[in-house]
DNA sequence: TTGTATGCGTTATCAC
DNA sequence: GTGATAACGCATACAA
């Protein structure tokens, strides 16, 4: 059995709340008392319990983080970087990934679960807002979200400009010469918020560059994984007019549209150009090294926290819209011949 | 305010005890009971508190992974299967990431932290057993190992063996005609567990073919990344007499040699067969593709989750090894010229 | 400066 | 089958 506060005050001879005083670091406290606790507390080698300091504070000190993946590249990146930003301010994170699954996105955003466990949650849905407001309604915990949605001031979100960030990948595609530009992340359902908004980037950069839109360039994929990329760009290449870029809505995507692409007899970027977006370590070692649209990701992490916590201090705050920095990133992938 | 306990039991006209009792689906309810306490937790959209019960039971149904970095594609994979078989078992899982920290490690293993919100540990650590012991002492929390350590019986751990491992890498450089082959992923500071094995198993591999030990094909890495892989692989192709095979003890690491040998104008595997260890999705989709070992990551995950749970439920269970299987994956970063 | 006593929301023990 | 009530371990209002 651990020890508690009034194990410790009872071998120390004092009362228990000189003894939490000490533990919480309470200023008026004589030094004598102190060193007495101390001992005692070393003696038995007490630690607070921090489930029944929660139950008396309300704080847990914990944030939840939620993803549809934890080992898509991007989001344990994202992870990491999320971790240790919001060590940096004395919370804890916890990881869920909801695998896809909108039921999932639902309980915990419901709380059914045991979503009271946090302060605060960061949360990078599927899901359009409009969903998410029902859900989210009755709980008032606090949420950040990651990633792009129509703001309309109900929540706070962190971000880069989706829209921007396609049309700049799709923009360098016809800076470097290609004219005949694919496009694989297109979603099934047209629900979610992100695919949504980096198709019309696409559309407005082809629009731009008195491109013409062809339905058949765009291709769908469910997730935004190696395989999905492959299998797409492989119907791509089927084509009777092949395309000669491919626009991918994620690094993951483009990873396996490089793939395809060999695997059909071609090459990248000679017959066929291919650029992603998310910028993940994996892209700078891949063969060739894949152009992408960065995402400044502890950025992002860093806001997140920043938000959260100022959230949870003061869950009356306005909502705010954080725009993270995107920056276009050349690589081999996309080089011209010349 | 969230509503409490007290406050259905108020508008269902009955005790907290048999509010309590439908919550927790308590079999002896009568149904006019359980109707009228079910509609009064609908109308204030009561949602028990997950802290207060922990409290009174001392179970927080979380368990905690701890491992040194989540954006590694090996942990970040395992991290997915960890967390979905946790939840299989009504478990949530909570990452922690050492940094490669050993304070860290040691704040986590002691409990310093909040270490008591979880029920369990699942513990990916760079320390030895030894060392850890000194730590884990005290506090009595379950603790799973991942990863190979000296088994001396007092943790349960989940594992493959890393000797046999490396040794059926080798072999199957060895096999496919390889004659001088090079090592990446011994660690500067002899300490880890996982890096000594491989390491051991790499020299008895040799030995087995009758290969000389030659100690300046050995390189270390401080980490198992790509960036560390692409710098020792690029100091062996400057060897006077250059190896014509690398074994990487990890799959990033492969990553990383591979590109090296590229930028050195040299061809994988023509030139310098390259092998990892991991199996992670992104050697799958390189180019090559990266021969390597298969760990079982699923089974790792299920057997991990498995012990935890069963050693949270007695926690006087005896310390139990669990060995998981590897396959040797033998991809094109390997193949034989003809 | 330190001690006493109450309550956080639950579950569990005892009666009825 | 259901009701009152005592913990769980801590922090704090109030007293001293």
């Amino acid at each position: 059995m651990p020890a508690t506060l009034r194990d410790v005050a009872q071998l120390a001879q004092v009362s228990v709340r000189t003894v939490s005083n000490v533990v919480s670091d309470y200023e008026h406290v004589s030094e004598q008392m102190r060193a007495r606790v101390l001992a005692a507390i070393e003696e038995l080698d007490y630690r607070p319990n921090p489930v029944a300091r929660t139950l008396r504070t309300g704080r847990t000190g914990m944030l939840a983080l939620v993803v549809p993946e934890i080992d898509v590249p991007y989001f344990s990146e994202l992870a990491r970087d999320i971790i240790d930003a919001a060590a940096e301010v004395g919370y804890r994170v916890m990881i869920d990934q909801t695998g896809h699954d909108h039921e999932r996105e639902r309980q915990l955003l419901l709380g059914d679960d045991r979503t009271m466990l946090f302060d605060g949650l960061l949360f990078s849905p599927l899901v359009t807002q409009a969903e998410l407001l029902d859900m989210h309604g009755a709980t008032r915990m606090p949420l950040v979200l990651l990633g792009e949605h129509d703001f309309d001031g109900r929540y706070d979100h962190v971000a880069i400009d989706n829209v921007q960030a396609a049309k700049d990948a799709v923009a360098h595609l016809v800076a470097t010469g290609r004219g005949r530009i694919a496009a694989i992340g297109s979603q099934p359902a047209e629900e979610y918020a992100t695919p949504l908004q980096r198709a019309s980037g696409y559309a407005e950069a082809l629009a731009d560059a008195g491109l013409p839109y062809e339905p058949e360039l765009v291709r769908t994929a469910a997730h935004y994984s190696r395989p999905d990329g492959y299998a797409a760009a492989q119907a791509l290449l089927e084509l009777d007019e092949r395309p000669d870029a491919i626009f991918c809505f994620s690094d993951l995507l483009a990873i396996g549209a490089m793939r395809a692409v060999f695997d059909a007899g071609l090459r990248v970027p000679e017959d066929v150009a291919v650029i992603g977006i998310d910028d993940v370590e994996e892209g700078r070692f891949a063969r060739p090294s894949l152009s992408t649209v960065s995402l400044d990701t502890p950025f992002i992490a860093r806001e997140a926290v920043r938000r959260i916590v100022a959230r949870i201090d003061d869950p009356d705050l306005p909502a705010e819209e954080v725009v993270a920095p995107h920056r276009l990133v050349a690589r081999e992938s996309t080089a011209t011949a010349g």
